[in-house]
DNA sequence: TGCGTTGTTTCACC
DNA sequence: CGGTGAAACAACGC
């Protein structure tokens, strides 16, 4: 399902293998994914050209001609494919259609044909993804009104002060709170996972005692799991079931496996209504304060 | 067949 | 009132 290192990969396909092609042919066969889109049809992009594919969290932000963008949500199954006239193909996302097979698919719900016979295919298996076409002046607007925090990838990343800021006032589980668009952009179920393995840090514990070593820790983990994301183009999850590529993912999906840095069984359980993965060993669930103990000197 | 899946929105509650 | 947790919603495959 894209998380941010889906979409990167996928931002960073359209910007090599599109930028400054000239758009021949809009199909929608799924008119209502733009939902609340501002101009509500893809024609107006026809000839123009791809001008830019930008990221903001997990929004992918494309820019055609002088004034206007389309903004592309592909929330948990959204899969972006480039066909070229010579066959050469890229796929990212939702590993559902098989990327290798034809397209368009019977979820393939928009299709944007290139003057140079390269086609851009948008497939979205369970739909909940959107499209909004906008004029370029409104794009800020848009972002703003998302309410999203500093970016959790790149050269923008989150710095641990903004982190310790927002994280030292909640008493939300810290899985709860890293996934607070509001607080950190782009961290999803998954990587984040990933990231409080990687800390060694209990899902469940409470975002105000994560701090010290243990939040330094953690901010260094975030960016680690995305960039260890980015890097192989997407985790590989099919049908909630990881297949781990150089130990990535170490526990995400992984439920009754061992886990790839100590071997325990990775359990899964619940959290703010999350499937949650982790190794009890490496991330062991801090001693409930008791009474006695807070009552002893 | 009902469950799981995400991000957003809404609601009840303290 | 704000922080919190839970539920509803979009739709589909298994």
């Amino acid at each position: 399902m894209p998380e941010l290192p889906e979409v990167e990969t996928i931002r960073r396909i359209i910007e090599r293998e599109l930028s400054g092609q000239h758009v021949d042919e809009v199909v929608v066969r799924l008119p209502k994914l733009l939902r609340n889109s501002p101009i509500p049809s893809l024609d107006p992009i026809v000839g123009q050209e791809l001008v830019s594919a930008r990221r903001r969290a997990k929004v992918l932000i494309l820019d055609f001609g002088e004034d206007l963008t389309l903004m592309i949500h592909l929330k948990l199954a959204g899969q972006v494919a480039v066909i070229h006239s010579d066959g050469r193909r890229f796929v990212a996302g939702h590993p559902v259609p098989d990327p290798s097979g034809p397209y368009p698919h019977k979820s393939t719900h928009v299709e944007i044909r290139f003057a140079a016979d390269s086609v851009l295919y948008i497939s979205d298996l369970r739909q909940f993804g959107w499209f909004r076409l906008m004029p370029r002046t409104e794009v800020d607007q848009a972002l703003d009104s998302f309410k999203f925090g500093p970016e959790a990838f790149g050269p923008e990343m989150v710095t641990l002060d903004y982190l310790r800021d927002r994280l030292i006032r909640r008493s939300i589980p810290i899985k709860t709170a890293l996934l607070d668009q509001s607080v950190l952009a782009g961290l999803g179920n998954i990587y984040v996972d990933e990231a409080l393995h990687r800390a060694r840090i209990h899902p469940a514990i409470s975002a105000n005692v994560v701090t010290g070593d243990s939040l330094n820790s953690l901010h260094e983990a975030i960016g680690w799991a995305l960039n260890e994301g980015v890097r192989q183009g997407g985790a590989k999850i099919v049908h909630n079931k990881a297949y781990p590529v150089d130990g990535f993912p170490a526990v995400h999906g992984r439920a009754g496996e061992p886990c790839l840095n100590c071997g325990a069984e990775v359990e899964k359980i619940r959290i703010g209504s999350r499937g949650t993965y982790l190794c009890a060993v490496c991330q062991p669930e801090p001693m409930p304060a008791k009474d006695g103990n807070r009552n002893r000197r």
